[in-house]
DNA sequence: CTGAAAGCGCTAACAC
DNA sequence: GTGTTAGCGCTTTCAG
């Protein structure tokens, strides 16, 4: 069945059957009714391609992401998705890896599908410097569709980032550490991502605004897995710590788990800190005091974005989310 | 960048030029070379749609789940656009919701962008009957595009099934529980899918064969939510149970946190055993027994089971993987 | 308000 | 081996 079958079922040109399948305006209502019902009685939609062919558009949007089994990443997938539905785009997925070049292609790749907008979920996508080099690839694709960072930040034409600020929440919660009385907190992080660097920052402001030097070797960078955190911890026995800082809930789930292996009771001796507020956080026993990044409101801000250019309206090019500390039974304050 | 534009620089027909792109044996070396070198200084990428328009495919496998954020699920996203994309076929995803009608509108929504193949992950697609009229629209869908389920079972032509075989590895699981002394067995489970039933029937005959009655207030189905869970247990003090079989891994937790606030110790006055081997077991204090139902593996078969296809070689409707009981701190056998 | 016809960029059958 | 050409199904001028 094609707009050819219709045009004849229904006794009109194709260029009718057309305007009717895009509803314009100088058709009238009848010729309207009419070609709809022979549409539906043969419940005829239009071929895409041939669609895309003339429009150069799908209405698809590409969702790129490191790994949609990070809960994280698949939450924001899942809410992207959801709601782009609404507008009437769909989706494709691309799982790019963690590798600078598997970025790379995983941009280009989706970029030949002709997408209208290209969201890249997560901090791995940015460098640490938003004027980097090694971010070029980023801007080359902002020359073809729109790019929306999620938590990420490159400076650049085209480019629009939404992300949550690591930095001042990080640096707050630091601070409260301390306020506690905390004199050593480890920094645990399984990433240098822009985001995990972000956070690094904001531990360390606060640590020196209160006057407490950093030491370097309680800066921990490990794999996001819960029992190797908490091996690695058992045998770090020089660590010392009275408080752990963690990037990724999983992070501080090991680190919890170290802590009741040892007897260190949490969190008169020990306070942990997620990031997240992911369900391990509520799965901990005790239930883990996390950071909430915010996710489902970066989405939200990047599909305002870019139904708003769409209308050619001018927006943003970086708007900020603010996290905020989810305080549970791992924290004392 | 089209094809005739490559076509003049490299001083051959558009036919040429197709057939470099398509690494057709028929042209010379030499002509190739040239070609791809014009094609190469140009970044030249053929036009998807125009392309999907003469070929009717556009390398593309439609991938439907109820919703991503679920880590079972987004794993199985994860792994089948990975490994599909060794294949060269790029995924379109929906999350379809839980609804009947969603499920439809999914499906029918997919099936207009061509796609060459259909997934359909998670047992909520399939009726309990794999004859079901409420199936019918992925018998229709079946018409067009070869459709696989993962771990759902739906009989038609064109349509190939991979599962677990919840039903054995639950009636193994029960049946070992109540050897090792377990009288009240609790069946805990958020849902009425294809494979909840499989197992509730798995628990059921473990009973039977065991001579012990079913207890209708022994079945409980309540959302997947840890401290709902907990607290609802906490409120049915009449339910005196000594295990817990669950459906999936928050619903293990939650019991977990139940028996733990209770000071009921685990596994010696309780056994609970969850499913999925997901994270969640892994964070849970002491750990979860759990069942892991082979998400990768069921995976693997469809994606080898599309190639085979692909390939016009005949491949099985249904295909079982084994799941097995991953033995950890919350169960004494 | 409606129709005719020219693309959109590519593939494949058919000539040479 | 290579070129010519007729579609693929739709959108969009341009006429009427």
């Amino acid at each position: 069945m094609n707009i050819y079958d219709i045009a004849e079922l229904a006794g009109v040109s194709i260029a009718t059957v057309s305007r009717v399948v895009n509803d314009s305006p100088m058709v009238s209502e009848k010729t309207k009714q009419r070609v709809r019902k022979v549409m539906e009685e043969n419940n005829y939609t239009p071929n895409v391609f041939a669609r895309g062919l003339g429009l150069n558009s799908m209405k698809t949007v590409g969702l790129i992401c490191p790994d949609v089994a990070d809960a994280y990443m698949a939450k924001a997938v899942a809410y992207l998705e959801h709601n782009l539905k609404e507008y009437g785009y769909d989706c494709i997925l691309y799982c790019s890896g963690h590798g600078y070049e598997d970025r790379q292609i995983a941009v280009s790749t989706i970029l030949n599908k002709r997408i209208d907008a290209l969201v890249l979920i997560g901090s791995s996508y940015a460098d640490d410097d938003a004027d980097s080099e090694q971010v070029e690839y980023i801007r080359e694709a902002a020359k073809q569709v729109p790019v929306f960072l999620m938590n990420g930040y490159v400076r650049g034409d085209n480019i629009y980032c939404a992300l949550c600020n690591d930095y001042d929440i990080t640096f707050l919660t630091v601070s409260e550490l301390i306020q506690s009385g905390r004199k050593r907190i480890l920094f645990l992080s399984d990433s240098h991502s822009y985001s995990a660097n972000q956070k690094l920052r904001g531990y360390e402001e606060a640590l020196r605004q209160a006057g407490i030097p950093v030491d370097e070797s309680l800066k921990l960078y490990i794999q996001n897995d819960i029992n190797q955190v908490r091996d690695y911890l058992l045998f770090r026995s020089d660590l010392k710590m009275d408080a752990v800082f963690a990037t990724e809930d999983g992070l501080a789930a090991g680190a919890l788990k170290y802590a009741k292996k040892k007897g260190i009771s949490v969190p008169e001796s020990i306070s942990i800190i997620g990031y997240n507020n992911s369900e391990l956080s509520v799965c901990c026993d005790p239930e883990l005091s996390t950071i909430d990044s915010r996710g489902e409101r970066l989405c939200r801000i990047i599909i305002d974005s870019m139904m708003l250019l769409k209308q050619n309206k001018t927006i943003k090019q970086k708007v900020f989310a603010n996290g905020f500390l989810v305080r549970r039974y791992t924290t004392d304050f």
